[in-house]
DNA sequence: CCAGCCCGTTAAGAAACGCTTAAGAAAGTG
DNA sequence: CACTTTCTTAAGCGTTTCTTAACGGGCTGG
């Protein structure tokens, strides 16, 4: 999820008069992108993000499967729901097998689909989260401070907050500014926005926590050398 | 996964003949433990480390939506199918929303079934650059740091990486001045620049790493006759 | 062994990149 | 509605990286 506003959804259906519907049945609860040829999937979910994806099974340009298949080929992680009237079990199994994570068959009812799509974009989160250890500090689970391991406390504004959680997700991994925002921004924001929080970041905690890799972006944990 | 070996399931079905059978069924690709009632699948699921769990709705002892919510609850993330005999899209939502991921009715194709298990257990790791062995260095993917055998890192800029990278493409194979630079560099500056980053790779890393062989250009690896 | 080319090393200017600051816009709050 | 906090942009300045060039030592072939 990008932001606080409704999951993004990236509709793959030629149908013209079934491709629209699906749109509007799920317009309440997604923001949903149609596109209603695989070529144009395959773009989309390539350079788009997105919390989930619908593709229909055949497709003109190309085909569902092969659709799926070049986007996890790409590491597009994205959960994938393929809805379909092809309902053989063979059919299902290849279509699994390509990558996807659920197949729904043509008539499908609304309310699974609907469950289905939010068993794929549920996010668990454990109820007593443990706080993200960063250096000598301690990210609370609301994100909205930190603690040093000798008491002090600072408290961080939600952006503060958002993108030392991003960092602190993955230690070790150099994250791109374009990566860190669309983790915590809406993605059209300057990335030197980053540079004035990772700033910011850095005056409320200790300088060494965030580690700059030039040309590339920021990084926590590991100090190279 | 929690080994090498097959990939841990529990199944939780009271019906004395499916159970096994279901169990007989999954044998090849999983290790099955099978327990008839809810109150051991919580004990079990609670206890135990699993890998995907596949559970029937009616249960003696507990309710299967009443096992789930009570996992998922104590913050137990493990994948978790229903195959039940309720195929109501109501019952379907109903066990979705409890924290189902998916949810398949009785009865059911063996191999969508197995297809199902897969892509719940499918664990997405996007194509892992491999690291480059260079001689006792390792070259970091995001080629912007190399790591001894021995854990010492060595940060490197982005013309080091991608010339040392150039270099270990293709162990043993002298690159002259003019293939260097067309593969790093815009062709257009001076073939002079390569010795000058061959130095400064010489002294990041240790010197025997990169040969010179006169006259031609440079070259990982050993040489030749 | 020597002349001549090739390579290693260093330094310094140029360019790209990141840090810091400030100020206006937007959002939240009483 | 006024006030405060937070968000976002932009510009100046310092740092890192890139590229060139020059000098001195080493390699090769006659």
């Amino acid at each position: 999820m990008t932001s606080a506003d409704l999951p993004s959804l990236l509709l793959v259906e030629d149908d013209a008069v079934l491709g629209p519907l699906i749109a509007e049945l799920l317009d309440p609860d997604y923001r949903v992108q149609l596109v209603t040829n695989g070529r144009d999937g395959l773009h989309q979910g390539l350079t788009g993000s997105w919390d989930v994806m619908v593709v229909d099974r055949g497709l003109p340009a190309m085909d569902g499967i092969a659709l799926i298949t070049a986007l996890r080929s790409k590491g597009i992680a994205t959960p994938i729901l393929i809805l379909t009237a092809l309902g053989d079990a063979d059919e299902k199994v290849r279509g699994l097998d390509a990558g996807a994570n659920d197949y729904v068959t043509k008539p499908f009812d609304a309310g699974e689909l609907a469950a289905r799509l939010r068993a794929l974009t549920r996010t668990f989160t454990p109820p007593a989260p443990a706080p993200v250890a960063i250096g000598d500090w301690e990210l609370d689970p609301t994100q909205r401070s930190v603690r040093s391991v000798y008491g002090q406390t600072v408290s961080l504004t939600a952006k503060e907050g958002q993108l030392l959680a991003a960092l602190a997700a993955e230690p070790d991994r150099v994250f791109t500014r374009d990566e860190l925002l669309a983790a915590c921004f809406h993605a059209s924001e300057q990335p030197g926005v980053i540079d004035t929080y990772v700033h910011h970041l850095r005056r409320k905690i200790s300088k060494a926590v965030i580690r700059t890799v030039h040309g590339l972006g920021y990084q926590i944990g590991e100090a190279h050398e």
